[in-house]
DNA sequence: TCATCTGGCACTTTTGAACCGA
DNA sequence: ATCGGTTCAAAAGTGCCAGATG
């Protein structure tokens, strides 16, 4: 169990000096709370400042530009990066502790939604949700003054909406909201990840927000896209001048030629912003509450303020978008809504597939219990959710002598549909801005069996333990390098090469928040690096 | 018929081996 | 032999678009 817990949002600051090392002024990151597990807030101990622990979110004016749109981000089977990617700056971690760093994605609520005459609406019950997965940042677990000396990014964290995918890219539904959550993990000796006493600290950037969707459904967040994303260059038109989209969109969004166009992929430096907006974690969750610091002094019960509400009508309504379809060569515009969709599919495999069934729902990488790899190894690591995996102190097991260090594994967080809070959107309503907090009965120490929805179970090295379920492989070398014999595809690259560093991916069944518990185990890489600096 | 998804395309950036000279 | 800088080709990441799917 839990003895205490961080959670914050990114609302309710504001600008403050610039932090060092950044080229940005950023705003003043979200006041920490602290939460017990027995759902009292309360100070963490002297030795563990988890709580002062701050947060800043990178390129925060671009999110903002996004989110004040309506963030869509693509998701493909094979997996599309976050465009803007997740980056973050932290402070107030003690240099010679270490942290593990990781995201996860959750449901922003438990609505499927729609396009429809240039706004999202709710248009049905979610799908269930995919197998939560997490992705550990290839760094962890590294010292606070690894983390602090620069830019943490989570830009290779990629999307799908392959169901079976075996990357370990993050599976999210179509046209579902998700919101994007970071957690930091003190993993030092005296508070060892997946000991009862982990301390994390859960924080959530509202402005990250986004739906999924397999195309882009808004023309704005397309053309920001293009204009901010390098990769998507080519598409910022020709020296005649023009965005291919933007022929479409009237005056609405400027005309963006070649020649005008600078890179711009960090439009905020130098921006200050005023007060952050958006309202502070809601109570409701036992584990995460509430608990504000109202460092700018603004009394708790003040309103917080709102982002911009990037999916409700009440945009500029001089702000006019247009529906498009694609017929032959040529775009029409339709200003019509898109049928809604007003039933809920069901899931196109079987839930048992994915959350019930650890045999069934198995990819190669992802099938074992923890997850080792060469020291020095940096690479990308994804967990999955997780299987009838009893990983509550960590089942002992195994040959601890010939395994790498095993991982104890502990209920650690709970993963919600992201709480909203104001009227419950009805179908075919437009989606009212939902602000990030958490609510829910999640309770980090439910048992297994009766867990809340997507509990993260964290599989730590320090213990000679390890995840229970699918059998690890006992080679010392780890998953690591026997993944990448038996699936090089997974490890592409040129030929002779060292594949990239990668980590290997867990696998663990999880479930719709709406559905029968499921938990997200995390299997920490099982380096052979201690745990703390000694 | 429609909304949504998929895969190929052209384009760009990123990556790292190969090469070269000091 | 080593190091640092440059070059270049392949890999990877983009949105667009036509067709497929349910």
């Amino acid at each position: 169990m839990l003895q205490e817990k961080a959670s914050a949002v990114a609302e309710g600051g504001v600008v403050t000096a610039l932090p060092a090392g950044l080229s940005e002024p950023v705003p003043e990151p979200s006041h920490l709370g602290v939460a017990s597990a027995d759902g009292t807030s309360h100070s963490t101990e002297p030795d563990q400042n988890i709580e002062s622990i701050k947060v800043f979110l990178h390129e925060r004016e671009l999110w903002k530009k996004f989110h004040e749109a309506g963030t869509e981000m693509i998701i493909t089977k094979a997996g599309r990066r976050m465009f803007p990617s997740y980056k973050v700056k932290v402070t107030g971690m003690n240099p010679k502790t270490k942290y593990i760093l990781l995201t996860d994605i959750v449901p922003a609520d438990e609505h499927r939604y729609k396009f429809c005459d240039n706004k999202w609406m709710v248009a049905g019950k979610a799908e269930p949700a995919m197998p939560g997965r997490l992705y550990v940042h290839p760094d962890s677990p590294a010292t606070g003054a690894h983390w602090m000396r620069q830019l943490v990014s989570f830009q290779k964290l990629k999307l799908t909406n392959n169901h079976l995918d075996p990357f370990g890219h993050i599976i999210l539904n179509s046209m579902h909201k998700y919101q994007p959550r970071l957690h930091i993990v003190k993993a030092d000796e005296n508070n060892a990840f997946g000991s009862k006493n982990t301390a994390y600290y859960t924080h959530v950037f509202p402005e990250t927000a986004f739906i999924s969707v397999t195309s882009y459904q808004n023309h704005k967040i397309t053309q920001l896209k293009i204009e901010n994303n390098p990769f998507a260059k080519g598409f910022r038109g020709s020296d005649e001048g023009e965005l291919r989209v933007s022929r479409l969109q009237g005056k609405e969004y400027p005309v963006i030629s070649k020649n005008i166009i600078r890179p711009r992929l960090a439009p905020s430096h130098g921006q200050v912003t005023g007060k952050l907006e958006g309202a502070g974690l809601m109570s409701g969750h036992p584990q995460v509450l509430p608990h504000y610091q109202y460092e700018s002094g603004v009394p708790p019960s003040e309103p917080p303020e709102h982002h911009p509400n990037p999916f409700s009508p009440s945009r500029d309504p001089n702000l006019l978008y247009h529906c498009f379809k694609h017929r032959g060569n040529s775009r029409h515009l339709e200003l019509g809504c898109k049928r809604p969709y007003l039933d809920t599919a069901p899931p196109a495999v079987p839930e048992e597939h994915y959350f019930r069934s650890p045999s069934s729902y198995e990819p190669p990488l992802l099938s074992h219990t923890y997850c080792g790899e060469p020291l020095g190894s940096r690479g990308a690591c994804m967990y999955g959710g997780g299987a009838a995996v009893d990983s509550e102190e960590g089942g002992a097991g195994g040959s601890d002598e010939l395994s790498p260090p095993a991982l104890s594994c502990n209920v650690w967080a709970s993963v919600q549909p992201y709480p909203r809070y104001g009227t419950q959107p009805t179908e075919g309503v437009p989606y009212q801005h939902f602000p990030a907090h958490f609510t829910g009965p999640a309770s980090s120490v439910v048992p297994r069996p009766q867990a809340t929805p997507s509990e993260l179970a964290v599989c730590s090295p320090p213990t000679v333990q390890r995840c229970p379920g699918p059998a690890p492989s006992s080679s010392p070398p780890g998953p690591g390098s026997m993944d990448r014999a038996a699936h090089p595809a997974m490890y592409p690259r040129r030929l002779g090469l060292p594949p990239r560093a990668h980590r290997d991916y867990l696998a663990f069944p999880s479930q719709s928040p709406r559905d029968p518990p499921y938990q997200y185990h995390m299997g920490l890489s099982t380096t052979r690096a201690h745990w703390t600096d000694s």
